[in-house]
DNA sequence: TTGTAGGCGTTATCAT
DNA sequence: ATGATAACGCCTACAA
């Protein structure tokens, strides 16, 4: 067995001094002896003491661990996304708690449950594509733990949120094949329960209507992100008679597996049909054929932007402020068109 | 102002029995009143009561947290390692601390220390390429937080580690190129101080000469993983005057900008020279020109597996049992040559 | 069957 | 300048 480990009350004993004033003495308290001090630090850098955070986390009520919720790591986005969120929380002398939600509702459950547990100080998420129901959240309002949600978010305003303006980016994104003359363009949307998916309808809808063309629902499709469900979304669309010659698709993900059945199909991509997308993901530049435009969502930064947001709200809770509003964070997307 | 959560304490004062038998009424004690005990428990329920995890954590000492230390999660290899290991962990009701270390020492301390500071109960590590040394390991041992490396792990002996034998698999891959009729294979290894760059050279070598052929020190380059470095190895072995007919990379990232490199350079890929490299990672199905084989290193296997080790080890922390030997767990890797 | 009391490591509030 | 003590929430040996 290990001699346990020091602890200031040991170091007291040692010393023949009171737990208090070791305590001080190793927090530099102002009114403490000058010897005793250096007795002190000298005594406790010899055993090597270092404080218990267990015991000093669970006095302040505190953790100084945040929870992070992702539908999956593996997307280059959210990977990206967490890298702001975790190179802020170092210089905050916070750590994370991961857990991927698989974008299965009951996974997601299970982790707020998991963190909720774990008294984390803060938490950090961006929605399974099956969640449309909230409750679940509510309970951490009893434990007063923060929430900020971002990219994925819900569809209602008293929460934190952190997300891009799809509807202005999609606009942009519906311009932009315009200009370069196509009007066929169309729209494989993602689950109905991602507000973001509604988000990027509204942009679609406007763009198509502010160019006076009408909107042709049968241009619209969607899929629930499995390469199968694109697949069936991209036969739909091509087997009409009147085919189109743009796809805007739901992410870079979407994109390949929408490209892998165009090739399957014999269509020229990005020559009959040019393909457009959302996240203009780092991968895209190894792909045989990346998207001609992608918009760049800064998942960087959002996941920055989050951090930010929680350290703000778990600093009011400590000094017991109450914050008057919701947080609101709009990035604006924007499209990148530096494709060959 | 909240009002404060309920504790066994505040049901004790309701019931008025004290907060020993609130507490075993609870943790369904046998030796309870009935009458008490669903008492408690109703009253319980009522207050929404939730043990508070932190004081039994400081208790038991014990966090129900481990620490897992990765280069990068956006590698897929490395975000599937960790789905092994959280798909375990929540099955044992363990959480994950997570930290990347982006392949920087310095970084790779800092993380280990935040995970000290939390009082994890053990720590899953995947080296960063900067390391070779390891002191900064052995500040863990005075805690007790039991260690398992995987796939990045330390040159010795004496510790628990996951990995996949790389020694065979390389040897493995020279065959497969030797009998598809290649002589003259190149070799893009990765930093010297990853133990698995050592493992690959020396299948290489192994390789090589027990085909009766003379291993050409000419043919073998190293990257430090970035592009630049794989275009330079690149340029290396491609102006010679007997430039290689294949190229076997370090692994399906390196793969990625060596070919990138290739295309450049109007080097007919995998027609006048055949790439080969480690991983297997799906996204190279979506790539223009994924190697032709890859060897699959099994990332959620090694991470089930490493977890599984460190509850091996935990349990006997916690039993008190001291174990006799250092888990040495070599996972076989696989040669994957369906690629068109 | 239930209550009492001590302890986990630390800090803060009183005293002295 | 330093000490004694309570408190955080829970568990548990011991007492009744």
């Amino acid at each position: 067995m290990e001699n346990k480990l020091p602890t200031i009350k040991e170091i007291a004993k040692r010393l023949n001094v009171s737990v208090s004033t070791v305590s001080r003495a190793l927090s530099d308290h102002p009114r403490i002896g000058l010897r005793t001090k250096t007795r002190v630090q000298e005594l406790a850098k010899e055993l090597n003491y270092e404080p218990n955070s267990q015991a000093i986390f669970f006095k302040q009520k505190k953790t100084y661990v945040i929870g992070v919720i992702l539908p999956y790591i593996r997307e280059e986005f959210f990977s990206e996304a967490i890298r702001g969120i975790e190179t802020l929380a170092l210089e905050h002398d916070y750590t994370i708690l991961l857990g991927q939600s698989f974008d299965d509702f009951e996974r997601e459950k299970k982790v707020l449950d998991a963190f909720k547990k774990q008294r984390v100080d803060g938490v950090i998420i961006s929605l399974s594509k099956q969640t449309n129901e909230y409750t679940h959240f509510e309970s951490l309002e009893k434990y007063e733990i923060p929430i900020v949600y971002f990219d994925r978010v819900p569809p209602f305003k008293q929460v934190h949120k952190v997300y891009c303006d799809l509807r202005k980016g999609t606009i942009e994104m519906v311009n932009w094949l315009f200009n370069k003359g196509h009007r066929r363009i169309a729209f494989i949307n993602g689950p109905d329960k991602i507000h973001a998916s509604k988000e990027r309808l509204d942009g679609y809808i406007d763009g198509i209507s502010g160019k006076k063309i009408k909107v042709d629902m049968q241009l619209v499709e969607r899929t629930d992100l499995t390469k199968e469900s694109t697949h069936k979304a991209m036969e739909n669309l091509f087997k009409t008679k009147n085919p189109p010659n743009a796809v805007i698709t739901f992410n870079d993900y979407v994109h390949l597996d929408a490209v892998q059945y165009a090739k399957q199909h014999h269509i020229k991509i990005n020559k009959e049909v040019l393909f457009i997308s959302y996240a203009n993901l780092p991968v895209t530049s190894y792909v045989a054929h990346p998207p001609m435009a992608s918009l760049e969502q800064y998942p960087f930064r959002q996941g920055e932007k989050s951090m930010e947001i929680l350290m703000e709200l778990i600093k009011a809770k400590n000094e017991k402020r109450t914050l008057k509003a919701w947080f609101d964070e709009k990035i604006p997307a924007t499209l990148i068109t530096t494709r060959s």
